[in-house]
RNA sequence: GGCGUCGUACCCAAGUGGUUUAAGGGACCGGUUUGCAAAACCGUUAUUCGUCGGUUCGAAUCCGACCGACGCCUCCA
């Protein structure tokens, strides 16, 4: 099965099908670095790797941004309240987000782009819009005049009778038209940029415009984001690039949906925010990872402790069938049949991850039958080794290079030996509290036909 | 107020007209196995998909009304 996706454009599941043949350029909002992220920030992120993964997995090399806000209001407040230098404080948050990213095995992107960065091409830029008629000056500060965009309301419509004139800004001619350039005003101290309008700094729709401008020459495959960007942000992104490069900016149009908190979205300005980094820490990036991706990306997924104690439970499982097979698996070569057909056919079915959960939790049954019976063969055995690493392109939860050679503690290792002597004296009574033992130092302790087994507790 | 999304078992969550008289995970209970556990295996838990109507040979899936939840229209992943 071609690879399907549902864009916003036309709200529907569409074939994809790349500008060029082999390559594929994809662009995500990304953080604005005032602050500590949080889970549904990564949720979003996650999403954008999932893409970047199942497009490799299609053959496309893929070029990928994501860029980064620095030159924001929140920001600026920041600065003014704890006297610390923009940079001290973006430089901070933005290490902070690649660390996390790094942790949730998320791919490193072939551009972060920063708005410090690009502040001299933004003012080009609006300059070419003012040239051409399609923005103005008021005040010092520069707007875009929407009419001039013959398809504005590409993501929603406004029924701009409707619109509150209530509390109007009295520098725009009309209500829609948005900010592209901001003049300085007291509160931004000195945070400031020079321009031929006088001293400001860009405007937020104006920075992803210009960074996909410049890195992708005004046009890429995929545009992805929350599903709160799509109105205002990515449609006044969209008619800047496009009245000037007269082609779409993006072909595919993908927004992930929010995670929230009882129901609620859960956002910074809300402060019912969940910290990522004591999440990995309770339960390990794999469970997190597993957490993100067991919904579909365009639905709302509630955050709770009790998804993440399944999760655990599925990546125990996981782990449980991994290592019944010895082979160095990334050696293996992904050859495919019928199973992995199907698991290939439901991530590229708009990235379907719990039917591609689904149908690998089939197969994991499947054949945990086999083992029980005894009467798994070598095809089986290959099946699967390729299953585990097709699996893992994707998910990337399974960690192949220590699945047998956790380092056990010497402790540990000690303790087993005492446990398999009381064992053989059927002293059951000390074999049991040296398994507890063993428990409370980590380790599950499982007594098969073949003897103790060890598994490293989460 | 305008625009839009969603409502599937005890919980989570796929499926969006017939190959599904509804995947998968968690949970519970019973069984096999085990010294006991754990794991694994077997079996049980939705004749039913918010409610009520309609279209169709056939609907959870399409249409309408209603009820409920949420999102966007303002910073926001």
């Amino acid at each position: 099965m071609s690879l399907k996706l549902y864009n916003s454009l036309s709200s529907k599941k569409e074939i994809f099908k790349s500008i060029s043949d082999k390559r594929v350029k994809t662009y995500g909002c990304g953080p604005t670095v005032y602050n500590h992220l949080h889970i549904g920030n990564y949720r979003t992120f996650v999403f954008y790797d999932l893409l970047n993964r199942v497009l490799q997995m299609n053959g496309y090399e893929t070029e990928t941004a994501v860029n980064i806000t620095d030159i924001d209001d929140k920001i600026i407040d920041r600065v003014n309240h704890e006297k610390l230098s923009l940079k001290e404080i973006t430089s901070k948050y933005e290490s902070s987000f690649i660390e996390l990213s790094e942790s949730l095995k998320i791919l490193p992107n072939s551009y972060n782009p920063k708005a410090t960065d690009y502040v001299e091409l933004m003012i080009s830029h609006i300059q070419d819009l003012l040239n051409e008629d399609f923005a103005y000056v008021s005040n010092e500060s520069v707007y875009f005049s929407v009419d001039k965009d013959q398809s504005y309301e590409r993501f929603v419509n406004l029924k701009k009778d409707d619109m509150d004139f209530s509390d109007v800004n009295p520098d725009k001619k009309f209500i829609g038209d948005f900010v592209l350039w901001k003049s300085w005003t007291e509160k931004d101290g000195n945070i400031f940029w020079d321009s031929p309008w006088g001293k400001g700094r860009p405007a937020w729709h104006t920075e992803c415009a210009v960074m996909i401008k410049d890195l992708f020459n005004g046009q890429i495959d995929i545009h992805c984001g929350g599903v709160d960007l799509k109105f205002p942000h990515h449609e006044n992104e969209c008619a800047q690039v496009e009245v000037l490069c007269k082609n779409f900016l993006s072909n595919y149009w993908l927004h992930a949906e929010h995670l929230t908190m009882d129901d609620i979205k859960m956002s910074k300005s809300l402060g019912n925010v969940i910290n990522v980094s004591s999440l990995i820490e309770d339960y390990g990036y794999d469970v997190v990872r597993l957490f993100l991706l067991s919904a579909h990306y365009r639905t709302k997924v509630s955050f709770s402790q009790k998804k993440l104690e399944e999760c655990k439970k599925m990546t125990e499982k996981i782990n449980r069938f991994a290592k019944n097979f010895t082979s160095d698996i990334k050696s293996i070569d992904l050859k495919f049949s019928n199973e992995h057909d199907l698991f290939i056919d439901a991530l590229n079915d708009d990235l379907n991850t719990p039917e591609a959960i689904g149908i690998f939790f089939s197969f994991i049954s499947e054949m945990n039958k086999k083992i029980a019976k005894n009467s798994i063969n070598d095809s089986d055995k290959e099946k699967s080794l390729v299953f585990l690493k097709l699996f893992n392109s994707i998910f990337d939860i399974l960690d192949f290079g220590n699945l047998h050679n956790h380092k056990i503690p010497k402790e540990v290792q000690d303790l087993l030996v005492s446990r398999q002597e009381s064992r053989e004296k059927q002293d059951w009574k000390l074999s049991d509290s040296i398994r507890d033992k063993i428990e409370s130092l980590g380790w599950y302790v499982e007594d098969t036909a073949s003897g103790q087994k060890l598994l490293k507790k989460k």
